[in-house]
RNA sequence: GGGCGGUUAGCUCAGUGGUAGAGCAUCGGUUUUACAAGCCGGGGGUCGCAGGUUCAAUCCCUGCACCGCCCA
């Protein structure tokens, strides 16, 4: 790619094209292998992987975020002199995969069971081939600073063969384990799933109270439920202990209405009194506290919905078949005609829904293989409290540990093709288990033919391998040897549990050796109204059209800047248009100093260095150590802030304009400051805008390679320079209160106007003096007079700036009534302050008890206010005089 | 029910025990040879409410209200 996009060699063109720029340097950085880990660097290492993304998905505002900011960290420590290694990839998305494929297949009438598993696995590997590059050339785009050459995959060869070790290593540990249970079933997706990968929402229910006659007697006892059509599978009905109002019928039996089955009523310390009546249906096939009791009483599981949440036979032939919300409708219509419906209540419950199709899962008693979660909580829980790794902000660290204390087994099969198929195979005859990397010819107990479990690994299973089975592992790579502990995982605080509890635990199960010293936890975009983008919402600002529309770095730029750690950060288009004007500004500030750069190499001499050159030195000096602070926080906002800030309000708005007049007075000096300035303007912005930071550095005399290899700016200590910047802000002072003077009596910008300043203190006087050229042109003046008193009767605007006091003599005869109201409302607002000081100070309190140097500087202060009153008041008083 | 976070300018958000800030928006001026995506200037806040600690509270403590998120 050649894109000419210079007007000349060394002119760069009016406006910023973002988009040639980025595509010539994105290649560029590619091409010339710049994100590159080496494994055998003697430099410090650096290293990251990127959370792995959907394979199949496309690059959403939360992933912009989410891989914006390490890539800042990243980009920083490279150019820092670090060998850094940030390991891209995506997983393979099992659920997420299975849904599209099948829903493909759907339109062509056909279902996976159709054309079976070889065939399915074809069609889906085609679908990962085809979309897999969509969203790692997303990631390009967004010029994520990422090491190519070590992109990975999780269902590799190599990492396959990993997820497969751990799931053997963990059965020959027991950690593994296969066992019926009730666990939770999503209908839609036709797989079981984890408890995280449940959303429980509050939905508007009923709650239906339904009379069990008492076996034996006219008596009945009412049960209240949510989900009558699991009465179907009761096998009990549940009392508290000490429930008066059911002492009696401890030990008997109710007929099950409908079915006319006689179930026990049993008695339990969990039975919760004040719901509903008191007394509960259980039927332990179809509900988790139910399924506890039964396992703890010794009762019957009869399932009555299967894993599609349609009834089955036990149901009974009226309902046998029958979707699990029809067959509800007919359970209650039954109840009401045999007249045990007793009442139905409006009630507010939590449903459980699946994360993936948001349909309502169901509990479902079936055999599934299972991680013994206990002992590898234990040491990640520990590694945590110690310090070892660090959350950023720390509170996450309590979100983390209250999962990790309530830890429940992790269920790790699912009813899928499209994954790691689960190691294990049954024998025919004798139903012995064998677990290995290989498949076995048959069964090592008696010899009959063995069958591979149907079921795949949870997706989640092999992402939480992901920090060192990309690197090799189980083999001693070099790579790992290198780059394993990684230094950052940078993610949501919606994947804690998914993917960085999961690392943790594994990383320290199988090297022994946390994965990652800190967790960078990001917030989440929201819209401006604080909602959670989504597609139904339609409230999506998609980062691809933001990228077309304002360019990448002014995308980055606003995400950096919004980026308060721990908070959701609220992104409008407004803001990144705004960034897109920086980066213009940006772009317009280095045009005007290459076409003033007339030599090749200037040279900075201490001795002609002026004002603005010491100030701006000062200045960069300060601003490039404060960067350093905010970045090592994580507080990208702050940082994009002061950078923005700087180059804008300092750089631009003031010390070019300082530096016109040092140019048109021939000064090689100041030349040479603002190419060094330029120069480090640019490699302090780089992590944040990569792509103009690069197209402008290397338009500079003696640019390198690339801005991205360059070595960072450091603080200068000898630029540093307290009474440079003091005697900057006195300058200042003066020119602003001109033109504040110019703008209040409607003086044109044109109008070249004398003022004159009342001396101060010799060396502020003198400061001042030196500046007479710079001030003259900034203030728009003919020129600038000094004088012991301001003259009287010139009709002179009067002004304070600072120590001085001066006087701006108006073309015309000014307006009094204008000026008068400028002064009424500057000293207004003198006045207010002066006096809140004053009665701080007549606190006899406040002077005992406060510091001295609170004091001192509250009195100082206070003068200064009152010194201003004075000469305002003066001046006010002259003007109604006039 | 348990936990976490928020409440500061019209909007989105920073912030600190001692002078309340930014961006955007707004108002006035302006084709000054880097930039009108610009430049110059202005206005705008009882820092959610009520107590407490302190010489001093927007900040620390307690309670309350409202909003949001996570877990059960």
């Amino acid at each position: 790619m050649d894109v000419e996009i210079m007007n000349t060699k060394d002119e760069l063109a009016k406006a910023y094209d973002p988009k040639p720029v980025e595509e010539k340097w994105g290649q560029f950085w590619l091409d010339e292998g710049l994100f590159v880990g080496d494994p055998k660097s003697s430099k410090p290492k650096f290293s990251m992987v990127l959370p792995p993304a959907n394979v199949t998905g496309i690059l959403h505002m939360g992933h912009a975020l989410c891989f914006t900011l390490p890539d800042i960290i990243t980009r920083w420590k490279r150019m820092q002199g670090y060998n850094c290694m940030w390991l891209p990839g995506t997983d393979h998305a099992s659920i997420a995969v299975h849904n599209v494929i099948e829903r493909r297949l759907a339109e062509k009438g056909l279902t996976r069971e159709k054309i079976g598993r070889e065939e399915f696995l074809r069609i889906a590997w085609d679908w990962k081939d085809k979309y897999a590059g969509v969203i790692t050339g997303q990631l390009k785009k967004l010029g994520a600073s990422l090491d190519w050459s070590r992109e990975r995959f999780t269902m590799d060869e190599g990492f396959s063969r990993a997820v497969i070790h751990v799931f053997v290593s963990l059965y020959n540990e027991g950690l593994i384990y296969r066992d019926y249970f009730l666990v939770n079933r999503c209908p839609h997706c036709r797989t079981v799933l984890s408890d995280i990968e449940i959303e429980h929402k509050d939905v508007r229910g009923k709650l239906w109270y339904v009379r069990y006659p008492v076996e034996g007697s006219d008596e009945s006892v009412t049960v209240a439920t949510t989900r009558p059509e699991t009465m179907l599978g009761d096998t009990a009905v549940a009392v508290h202990p000490d429930d008066e109002r059911y002492r009696h019928l401890h030990g008997k039996r109710v007929l099950l209405p409908i079915q006319n089955r006689a179930i026990p009523v049993i008695t339990d310390e969990r039975v919760e009194r004040d719901f509903g009546t008191g007394a509960v249906k259980v039927t332990p096939a179809h509900d988790p506290v139910d399924f506890e009791l039964g396992k703890k009483h010794g009762l019957a599981q009869i399932i009555v919905i299967d894993g599609s949440g349609k009834m089955t036979d036990e149901a009974g032939p009226e309902f046998a078949g029958l979707d699990r919300f029809a067959a509800r409708k007919k359970v209650i219509e039954k109840l009401q005609a045999l007249g045990v419906l007793v009442k139905v209540e409006d009630y507010e419950h939590a449903v459980g829904h699946c994360y993936r199709c948001q349909n309502i899962i169901e509990p479902h008693l079936s055999w599934q293989w299972f991680v013994r979660i206990k002992p590898l909580a234990d040491e990640a829980i520990r590694v945590v409290e110690n310090g070892s790794i660090e959350f950023v902000p720390g509170n996450w660290a309590k979100t983390y540990f209250e999962w990790m204390y309530n830890i429940h087994d992790w269920c790790i099969s699912r009813q899928l093709w499209w994954g790691h198929r689960i190691p294990a195979w049954y024998c025919r005859d004798c139903g012995r288990i064998q677990v290995a990397m290989e498949p076995p010819e048959k069964c090592d107990k008696c010899g009959g033919p063995v069958d591979q479990d149907e079921d795949v690994l949870d997706t989640w299973f092999s992402s939480a391998l992901w920090p060192f089975g990309t690197l090799g592992w189980p083999d001693e790579t070099e790579d790992l040897r290198a780059f394993y502990p990684t230094d950052l995982m940078s993610t949501g605080f919606d994947i804690i549990f998914f993917w960085v509890a999961r690392m943790i635990m594994m990383g320290l199960k199988f090297r022994g050796e946390i994965p990652f010293r800190q967790v960078f936890i990001n917030g989440l975009v929201r819209d401006l109204n604080r909602r959670k983008m989504s597609k139904s919402e339609g409230n999506i600002i998609d980062p691809l059209e933001m990228i077309d529309k304002y360019g990448t770095d002014a995308l980055r730029f606003t995400l950096a800047a919004l980026a308060v750690p721990g908070m959701d950060l609220a992104l409008s288009e407004e803001r990144m248009a705004g960034y897109q004007a920086f980066a213009n500004k940006i772009w317009n500030a280095s045009r005007f100093v290459l076409i003033n750069l007339k030599s090749e190499r200037p040279e900075v001499r201490e001795s002609e260095l002026t004002l603005a050159d010491r100030w701006i030195r000062s200045r960069l000096s300060a601003i490039t150590a404060a960067l350093d602070a905010s970045l090592r926080e994580y507080k990208f906002y702050e940082a994009a802030d002061l950078i923005y800030h700087f180059v804008w309000h300092e750089f631009c708005d003031w010390y070019i304009e300082f530096a016109k007049v040092g140019l048109r007075e021939g000064r090689a000096t100041t030349e040479a400051v603002l190419a060094d300035a330029l120069d480090r303007i640019l490699k302090l912005l780089h992590p944040f805008m990569p792509f103009i930071t690069e197209e402008i550095w290397q338009h500079l005399p003696g640019a390198g390679k690339s801005i991205a290899v360059a070595p960072f700016p450091v603080p200068e200590q000898g630029w540093k320079d307290e009474a440079v910047e003091k005697a900057m802000a006195l300058v200042q002072a003066v020119i602003v209160e001109t033109r504040t003077i110019r703008a209040g009596n409607k003086i044109a910008p044109k109008d070249k106007l004398r003022l004159i300043v009342k001396s101060a203190a010799p060396e502020e006087t003198a400061a001042l003096e030196a500046q007479s050229a710079s001030v003259s042109t900034l203030a728009g003046l003919a020129s600038l007079e000094f004088a012991a008193g301001l003259p009287d009767g010139e009709g002179l605007l009067k002004g304070v700036a600072g120590p001085f006091e001066i006087g701006l003599v108006p073309g015309k005869p000014a307006d009094i009534g204008q000026e008068r109201d400028r002064l009424q409302r500057e000293l207004a607002k003198i006045a207010a302050e002066a006096e809140k000081i004053e009665r701080k100070l007549g606190n006899a309190d406040f002077v005992a008890k406060a510091p001295a140097a609170v004091v001192t500087e509250t009195r100082a202060r206070l003068e200064e206010l009152q010194a201003r009153r004075e000469k305002l008041g003066q001046n006010l008083a002259a003007l109604a005089g006039a």
